[in-house]
DNA sequence: GTTCTATCTGAACAAACGTTCAGATACGGT
DNA sequence: ACCGTATCTGAACGTTTGTTCAGATAGAAC
């Protein structure tokens, strides 16, 4: 008999917000049940309400921790001083990260309308702070002249959105390696704002 | 007393279709329930049976008659030969057409996998028509020696995924007009293949 | 003015939903 | 060997879900 009870499982907890991570990610956080979860986890659905206090809550830290580990993860890089590299360094970083990560990307900007007001709030404070240190780089670059931007707020959202696109295509081992889908977009974002 | 009853309402069908766009746009299609549309309209859920054989069709038809509109508005425009005033004229049709229907556009792409796999290959199908257009203009300017462009395909979906970073932000009465958000994306976009 | 029929109501269906909780269980500490 | 407690089960709760359908109704046709 497998050991079912009483046992304080510590991995638990994080295999509750995998299979939630997963599903969420493939059917979209309404159309997947509680039940269906902790079927995937091998649990009752009762055994879920010990790690979290509701679905709500289930999805916002799954979002949370996401962006909380962008920014840390982008704090990390030392940036370079000079502004064209800064936004090589930046458009590299970014589909790395984003690609590594599909599910979670594909949750925290497809589900921030299932997020009650308070949680998207904080969210979208988190988004707005990531997209913030690419305005910077464009900025100082457009100040110091290395960059010709008519309008560095929607240069920023164009670019971001444009690499946010690779994930709708992207698949290892597909005819493009990673670093080839790098060069390309740096190609195309480096012309894009260029003086 | 209202009529409520016996008319043979031409009208009932659209209206049916319009209210299920918004609330599908607004909370997505798994969180929307057939009352919820009834109620809109005005009339009990199971007369929204007299229009749709499930729920699902509703949101197929929706889908497949945007993504039908979309490529016959694209057709009827007289495409210029040249490959840069062909891109030019691409973008602002791209951006108009789209930001007139923030609803239809947020479903034809929020709600793919909620389409059944039949109705999800017709979709991606009429997509893949679409963005095929763009990179045949691409290819176009690339033979032609007026744009330098590394990879078409990889171009073709950077130019839509940014395009369609529009309508993440932009709000009719904003900062900018429409006018001026076409001409610094095609200033954006331009650079970004030109020779 | 009667009949016909498309349209809608209102009730019903089984199934699934999120959530709660008393009770069973098995491990860690003693 | 026993206890204490964290963990999970299993059943139950009240709602809501998509869908069906017999019957009511009102406009169209003659």
């Amino acid at each position: 008999m497998a050991r079912t009870q009483g046992s304080h499982s510590d991995i638990t907890g994080p295999r509750i917000r995998k299979a939630a991570l997963a599903l969420f990610a493939r059917h979209g956080y309404a159309a997947v049940s509680m039940r269906q979860i902790a079927f995937e986890v091998g649990v009752q659905a009762g055994a879920l309400y010990n790690y979290t206090p509701d679905k709500q809550s289930l999805l916002y830290r799954l979002m949370h921790e996401h962006m909380q580990d962008l920014l840390s993860a982008y704090d990390e890089l030392e940036q370079s001083a000079d502004a064209s590299q800064a936004l090589r360094q930046f458009v590299g970083f970014h589909i790395r990260f984003h690609l590594e990560r599909p599910d979670e990307v594909f949750i925290a900007y497809m589900e921030l309308r299932n997020l009650t007001p308070e949680n998207f709030s904080e969210i979208e404070a988190l988004r707005r702070k990531y997209e913030d240190t690419l305005e910077a780089i464009l900025s100082r670059g457009q100040e110091g002249g290395v960059f010709d931007i008519a309008d560095t707020k929607i240069a920023t959202l164009a670019v971001i959105a444009m690499l946010n696109g690779v994930m709708t295509w992207y698949r290892a081992g597909g005819r493009l390696s990673l670093d080839e889908v790098e060069q390309v977009y740096w190609d195309i974002v480096r012309r894009s704002v260029s003086a």
